[in-house]
RNA sequence: GCCCCAGUAGCUCAAUGGAUAGAGCACCGGCCUUCUAAGCCGUAGGUUGGGGGUUCGAGUCCCUCCUGGGGCGCCA
């Protein structure tokens, strides 16, 4: 749990505390300390500008500051040179003796070694892909559950304990438009012709999914009660079908979940009208035109009203969601919760926050993530995705074609902020030189060579770590170390993409040592490595495979031996 | 009209307010007798949409304009 830049940050600190004292430095509040990644190498492993922005607090040149902040600067092993560069920078270069003990350090702990503890055991949920049962996934909701996953991956590494959960919006009017457009084919498929309801879903998957019901269930629901003909093509559609893509896909992605939310469950047991009377105690409702608002203008002048229950006595999706998050706050306890939300539903967030309120609970306890929605574009023509019109690129197609780490790794590798363009055709083309595979092949090159070590009968037991002096070695060792801090910026900010980067980056510097540095002996002529050297330099391409590995399964791929 | 998000290399995208804005793809030129060539090396590519401001320092923060996406339902 090498946290390097956070304790670099202490140390400093000490050190402008320490030259304060000693009247090196006058008193002035200690700005931020930010220890970042210089992006040159000339500028060490790590640099602050804080003498910079001390400057003008200490009424001193940066220079001068920066020359009795080294001065003071706590003795420590992991680094072997300070340094100061104009205007003001300090630069902190570690040991290459400390970088050499983290490869003992890697191989002790395992694929934990990176783990850190921002989250102290905190439990959160993290909801998301909770698509509408109405159909197969399609890639904008690939996004989703690639982002919702990688998310609570690397919140799980920084010390969080998460529960992964799917919404089932299993109640409400599109679900039964879907149940009447399902039985219109069925129907259909009986040689009945039942026409579709007014807006109903006209995707092929329906024709597809009423012949299958139909031959498996052949003409039962047709002699039935219209409501009970529903409600039965409802929950067939619903388990066999539409919830069985949703797991396929998943499955295919790499994702699984703790708990698959019912909507329905939050109206049996009494539940929602627990809710009802709460938000009446606060003054929180209003019946109107017939309908129960919840009055969110009454805390906020900038929000509207809104309808819970309808006046057909039917409860809105916004009744649900208070119910829900009822639910999750106070009957299941979540420290923190984070909904991965569409763009589209941006104008809800607003609410979401005043039903916190409403409720007696902190806002900041509930986080939304709002990706922007994909945009795609099949055979050089942009697509308008819909459901109900059936227009949608279904994501098992593309997983078909292209392979679920593929997929994965494409649509991790975005912020969630940003606006993609998914070109299908592109894609397909393009699958073979995806950053996904050089990633892979890294960690399969790796895994050849230590087949081969055990072949030829070569260990790593007595490896002296003290060999890994070369430069492609040090640098491929400083790359693992800094998992640690990727970890922490993508928990931090729940940006999840940050992995690809570092993936690439790792595979890379791997590769180059790969290029410069022999680890077993050549069967003929120069060996290119001496037996010391073999036994070290095992060691560290072990501790390679361990941080490679890791970074592949916490975006949720997986780490082949050969390819 | 109001609100949210974005605009960075030919394309797809990175870049906790820091030093010379980076990758991948595509293009061009080299490299397999060696632990995997799904690889490596090299060349080229930019007024970070325009303008103003804050700051020692702005792709990043603020204002404004332009362009694109999304939202402003008793749908979810």
């Amino acid at each position: 749990m090498p946290r390097v830049q956070h304790d670099l940050a202490q140390m400093t600190h000490q050190a402008i505390r320490k030259a304060q004292k000693k009247k090196d430095l006058p008193r002035f509040d200690i700005p931020e300390i930010v220890i970042e990644r210089p992006k040159s190498t000339e500028w060490g492993d790590y640099s602050t500008a804080v003498c910079l922005a001390a400057a003008r607090l200490a009424a001193m040149a940066p220079l001068d500051i920066a020359k009795q902040v080294v001065k003071r600067f706590p003795k420590t092993a992991r680094l072997d040179d300070l340094s100061i560069s104009a205007p003001g920078f300090i630069n902190f270069s570690l040991a290459d003796s400390w970088l050499q003990s983290q490869v003992e350090e890697i191989l002790a702990q395992g694929e934990t070694y990176a783990d850190i503890n921002l989250g102290e055991g905190k439990r959160v949920q993290v909801e998301f892909g909770s698509a509408n049962p109405t159909g197969p996934l399609h890639v904008g909701f690939g996004r989703n559950v690639v982002l919702g996953d990688g998310i609570a991956n690397v919140l799980a590494a920084a010390g969080y304990q998460v529960q992964r959960e799917y919404y089932v919006n299993d109640a409400g009017t599109q679900m039964d438009l879907f149940a009447e457009s399902l039985f219109a084919r069925y129907a259909q498929a009986l040689g009945d012709d039942t026409p579709l309801p007014e807006g109903g879903y006209q995707g092929e998957y329906v024709t597809r999914w009423g012949k299958a019901i139909a031959q498996r269930h052949a003409d039962k629901l047709l002699g039935m009660p219209r409501r009970q003909a529903l409600e039965q093509i409802k929950q067939i559609g619903l388990e066999e079908h539409a919830l069985g893509s949703v797991r396929a896909d998943c499955e295919a992605l790499g994702i699984s979940y703790d708990e698959w939310f019912h909507e329905t469950t939050l109206y049996q047991e009494g539940q929602f009208q627990e809710i009802m009377s709460l938000l009446r105690q606060r003054d929180m409702l209003e019946e109107r035109e017939g309908a129960v608002w919840f009055t969110a203008s009454k805390h906020d002048e900038r929000l509207k009203d809104e309808v819970i229950i309808r006046s057909n006595g039917q409860p809105g999706y916004f009744a649900s969601d208070i119910a829900y998050h009822y639910n999750k706050f106070i009957e299941r306890g979540f420290d923190w919760v984070i909904d991965v939300w569409g763009a589209d539903h941006q104008g809800h967030v607003p609410r979401m926050k005043a039903m916190m309120k409403a409720l007696g609970l902190d806002p900041d306890r509930l986080t939304l993530i709002l990706y922007q929605l994909v945009a795609i574009k099949k055979g050089g023509a942009d697509i308008r995705l819909s459901k109900r019109a059936g227009t949608l690129v279904e994501l098992r197609e593309l997983i078909n074609d292209v392979g679920g780490d593929a997929v994965r790794f494409v649509l991790l590798s975005r912020a969630a902020d940003s606006q993609m363009v998914f070109d299908v055709d592109l894609a397909r083309e393009q699958s073979d030189s995806n950053p996904v595979y050089y990633v892979q092949y890294a960690h399969a090159r790796i895994a050849s060579i230590l087949r081969e070590a055990a072949k030829r009968e070569f260990s790593a037991k007595n490896g002296d770590v003290s060999l890994l002096t070369h430069p492609a070695e040090l640098a491929l060792i400083r790359k693992m170390v800094d998992l640690s801090a990727v970890i922490e910026k993508a928990a931090t900010n729940l940006a999840p993409h940050h992995l690809t980067h570092y993936a690439q980056e790792l595979a890379n510097v791997f590769t180059l040592f790969y290029r410069d540095c022999r680890v077993l002996p050549r069967k003929s002529g120069d060996p290119g490595a001496t037996a010391e050297e073999t036994a070290a330099r095992l060691k560290l391409v072990r501790a390679a495979r361990i941080i490679l590995a890791r970074a592949i399964h916490l975006m949720g791929m997986s780490a082949p031996d050969r390819m």
